[in-house]
DNA sequence: TTTAGCACTCAAAGAGTTAGAGTGCTAAAT
DNA sequence: ATTTAGCACTCTAACTCTTTGAGTGCTAAA
């Protein structure tokens, strides 16, 4: 395996992310930075072809990378671009500053990362583990009827309404804020468990029965919090390629199943996954390529795209990279408080 | 247009949904029941062709449907098959019984939609014309921080956070709280408009200026609770629909652009659309199948399907009235008053 | 009015051909 | 010991030609 074969794998997968076409050996001879001819090639192509690098759609074809191309490509061989100064203020214009708010920061950067790589944007919003409980509030609407409200430090807004056997009385709605505020109120997300909010039934129980379903509601509340929340945005670009299977990409818009966790695991810096290699997102040839961001030194969530797997890593990585830098950057501000911007709940 | 006509017509409609090719004089010839010969019907069918009920995809094929013909055959010759109790208990487990909340009714009704008919479910999530603003709370969360609540006797709860020049002291808040109590409680939500948030910021503005951004966060949420609620699930089917054109479903699936008023303007009862006929929802050769469920007296919603204008009415169209009439039948319980189920806000 | 018979039409499927891109191998050149 | 030119070979995609058979319309008899 000497360098030239794998300045020759590079040529290949780089032709091929250009043109979407199987890769000859004639093509790769005539390249610039390429001296030797396309016997040679043909040799060398042979080679890594062998090694599991490339493979043949059929004999007469030219060649495709594999996975492992790929990745080889990706991990070593291709030369990512530099972002000009024209792109990155492009980027800073489109992104917001300091004073934009933090959720609207993400949604600019999905919406620039879906413009720019006519891919689907993924983002998720605030990793909660390091987020708790700032207010609780129990607001009666309605004949028996109560809307319960959750909100968290780093923006979370939650809401549910339950309806009660009987309609609480001053005194017992006070009795109840109080116990809520008391037990909640500074809890960090993580430690929010169900047998937690089963003691507070018990507790709450011995007070007055007909209380436990706004404990449970509460309960429920939590666990939407515990819920990293993930948006892919852009998605119907990922209709209009056809290397993607239309069936695949629609039963993955339906129902997102997985990527959440799928990005949960992943660790620092820019990670690119295979669809068909994970069983989370099994969208066959395509690509996740993500990072994560920082709001001051804890990890905050996550952010990238989801494109076919011949997407210009070479581009597309700079832009990643930098945008998660400069939302790290902007993120970790002076306030330490909650900067909220928008928030709806539907419910019938 | 004698009634042999009429029967050999709904023959050929029946023969076509079943096989989905051309039907030819003989197939018809063989069915039991028609008892006249091949080249009669071969007559009869030319007469159909001629009033414009049948089409020939060519010469020597056999025919085809036309909208008219479809329309004459779904509004007076088709026989739709009653349910059989196995089928209607089948329905009445995969929706829920009374306890079940509202808004999972309406998902379970799509789901059992989808998987029996193998076709994208629609479904509206009630009509909000007729829900009044049944609550509105303003509250402090934080340093400059608000979160505005607005609740619909429909059950819609909406919230938004909103940040604001200078903290409010009881005073302003209490007076802010009351204004708008005031003016929006018991408004319904069809009359809300940006108009009517103008003057309230003109007027609220006169008292503090910096209170106009929670007033500009209650116009945004009222925009939201004016939208009708529009979910199509598995729309995955249609991909797989080969009558359908690709293209066409994909387009569908990005913007479902104007179904929701397609829905909107339809009448009660069940409804067949074609979709080349209308302009909202333009996929060639397919159909859309709606009716309107109610609410105590009220129209709440409508469900349906989309699916290939191929589909089997007759089947189908039983299943979607049942559908209805149940949910119509469970959402009208004794109590008048919202009953709320889930719901969350999320944000950051 | 209905039916049998028959000539006619046309799409779909299969067979055969061609063109071209790309390969692997061999033998000569460096 | 590599690298290269040359060439025979392979395979797909596109095209044409032919065949098949389902289905028709029309005519004349029942």
């Amino acid at each position: 395996m000497n360098s030239r074969k794998l300045k020759i794998l590079a040529a290949v997968v780089d032709e091929y992310i250009r043109t979407g076409e199987p890769v000859g050996s004639k093509a790769i001879s005539k390249l610039d930075n390429i001296n030797v001819s396309a016997a040679t090639i043909r040799n060398d192509m042979a080679a890594l072809e062998q090694l599991g690098y490339l493979e043949q759609p059929h004999t007469s074809a030219g060649r495709i990378p594999t996975f492992s191309g790929y990745r080889l490509y990706i991990d070593e061989l291709m030369n990512p671009s530099a972002l000009s100064d024209e792109e990155k203020s492009r980027l800073d214009g489109m992104l917001g500053g300091k004073d934009t708010p933090e959720e609207l920061l993400i949604q600019n950067a999905a919406a620039a990362l879906t413009e720019i790589t006519q891919c689907a944007a993924v983002v998720t919003n605030s990793v909660p583990r390091f987020s708790v409980i700032s207010k609780v509030e129990v607001i009666p609407t309605g004949k028996r009827l109560y809307v319960i409200l959750l909100i968290t430090s780093n923006g979370s807004i939650k809401n549910k309404a339950c309806r009660l056997e009987f309609d609480l009385n001053h005194e017992q709605l006070e009795f109840f804020t109080h116990y809520i505020e008391e037990n909640l109120s500074g809890v960090s997300v993580e430690e929010l468990s169900e047998e937690m909010f089963d003691k507070m039934v018990a507790a709450v129980s011995a007070y007055m029965v007909s209380l436990s379903p706004l404990v449970m509601g509460l309960c429920e509340l939590s666990e939407d919090l515990r819920q990293q929340e993930l948006t892919v945005s852009g998605s119907e670009k990922l209709l209009s390629c056809d290397e993607l299977d239309k069936m695949e990409v629609v039963k993955f818009i339906e129902h997102k199943n997985g990527l959440s966790d799928l990005l949960e695991e992943t660790f620092s810096g820019i990670q690119v996954k295979f669809g068909s290699e994970t069983n989370s997102f099994a969208i066959g040839n395509s690509s996740l390529i993500v990072s994560k961001y920082r709001k001051g030194n804890k990890e905050a969530g996550s952010l990238g795209i989801i494109g076919p797997m011949r997407v210009d890593y070479k581009k597309i990585i700079p832009y990643i990279e930098y945008l998660t830098q400069k939302i790290s950057y902007l993120m970790s501000g002076d306030d330490e408080d909650i900067i909220i911007t928008d928030t709806n709940a539907e419910n019938d």
